[in-house]
DNA sequence: GTGCTGCAATGATCCATATCAATCCCCTAG
DNA sequence: CTAGGGGATTGATATGGATCATTGCAGCAC
């Protein structure tokens, strides 16, 4: 497969310190994938060591137990890395929400790659430290806040999270489009669907929020749905 | 305060991939801490940008809701690093579980030091991606499992972390002393005491374990315990 | 239109864990 | 020795969320 010239613009973000023909050089050690919503990169357990860009869609990360319950622990945006350089396998699996696009390197390639470029993984530190951040916050919602809270936090993440890329970056919106149906809010959130359901039906009983069609979800009282979510 | 010599040598561990003058000057740019048991190091929200490398004993990551439920992030050993450099604040209270030793660097002061040095990085880098893992996969504890199974798994977790740091680490051990009470163990978990010591009479009914005294866990039957901590 | 299919909402009930309330058991001070 | 105190255990009860079962509804094929 030959390089992907979108690769090669979209890396520009992530390698801003690297010259433009590293960025090259990178961009033409990537493969391009299309996914299609549904479709899984990744799977736990499988021994490909690869690592992968994100250049459109969103990914989720997921782990689950042996008797189906399943928890997702990451959601992956355009823009961010997958999986596990120097030679760790990946622990979960990576799984497409939406359609997307991703460019991967053979995770030897790129460990090569990252070692003669310090400013790559001066990058890559940062992003994993601030991962870090938020993954450290989810354990404080999912060991010891209410369905409640756990739904109000997550509405008001993805209000953050979920600004169409191609408007300008101003702030959280009060309506967009989920990616994820129930059941993954469920697995994101440690719950049922059915609480899922029903508290979000007490969210629009107390005009919070309005939810016009499945996927799709509006703030109408912001300070409100910040009250439930309480303190950090 | 003058530099510290146990920094100086420890810090070798670390930064094995530095020559030894470079490794005292960072023990140079450090100053040692004695921290008793229960003293904290950071306060969430505070905006000391401090970044500290752990000597000896053992701290906790911990967050906090404004009502006073209380959930530990992170548990931190010996030659684990402390703190969030790069210009953002710790996002969580540092506090020593035992008596310990901790060795702090401005954040200035070792963003600027590890910059020059890309092999740092990269071990920082490598430790916070196992980080990362670690925490992931507690996400599923936290979110999926029972009662039962996050006990199991924490005592078997512990069973690796603990071996005594002056014995020579070969695998598991199968008596320990807990460096966490009851309450402590409840936040790691996301339980409450109650919980905690009732499944842990549980395990020493079925068996399992011996609990000689409070901090005293004894492993009787390994297979028993992974049984119910069951399948990744 | 009719019927199917897959997700979501609703309802009824159950149960694991929280909550509230006593003890109990070291451990230390006197 | 006794007394006091902080953690841990044990007990009784409440409850949030899970579970099981049904119904609803939008999208699509025909």
């Amino acid at each position: 497969m030959d390089h992907c010239s979108t690769c090669v613009v979209r890396n520009r973000a992530i390698c801003s310190a690297l010259e433009m023909d590293e960025i090259s050089l990178l961009g033409k050690m990537g493969r391009h994938h299309k996914l299609v919503a549904g479709q899984t990169l990744i799977w736990e357990g499988e021994d490909s060591l690869l690592v992968a860009n994100v250049i459109d869609g969103i990914l989720k990360l997921s782990t689950s137990l042996s008797d189906g319950r399943e928890q997702i622990v990451g959601v992956v945006y355009p823009s961010d890395f997958i999986g596990r350089p120097f030679g760790t396998r990946t622990q979960h699996n990576v799984t497409a929400l939406t359609d997307a696009h991703v460019c991967t390197f053979s995770s030897s390639d790129f460990d090569r790659f990252a070692q003669s470029h310090p400013e790559l993984e001066h990058k890559l530190l940062e992003r994993t430290l601030a991962e870090l951040d938020r993954t450290r916050r989810w354990l404080l919602l999912l060991g010891r806040m209410t369905a409640s809270e756990k739904l109000a936090h997550f509405l008001l993440d993805m209000s953050q999270r979920l600004v169409r890329p191609d408007c300008a970056n101003d702030g959280p919106v009060d309506g967009f489009d989920l990616p994820f149906g129930r059941q993954q809010i469920a697995d994101i959130l440690g719950l049922t669907i059915e609480t899922v359901s029903r508290r979000l039906n007490d969210f629009k009983v107390q005009g919070l929020i309005a939810v016009p069609s499945r996927r799709r979800i509006e703030i109408l009282d912001r300070d409100g749905l910040e009250g439930i979510a309480e303190a950090a």
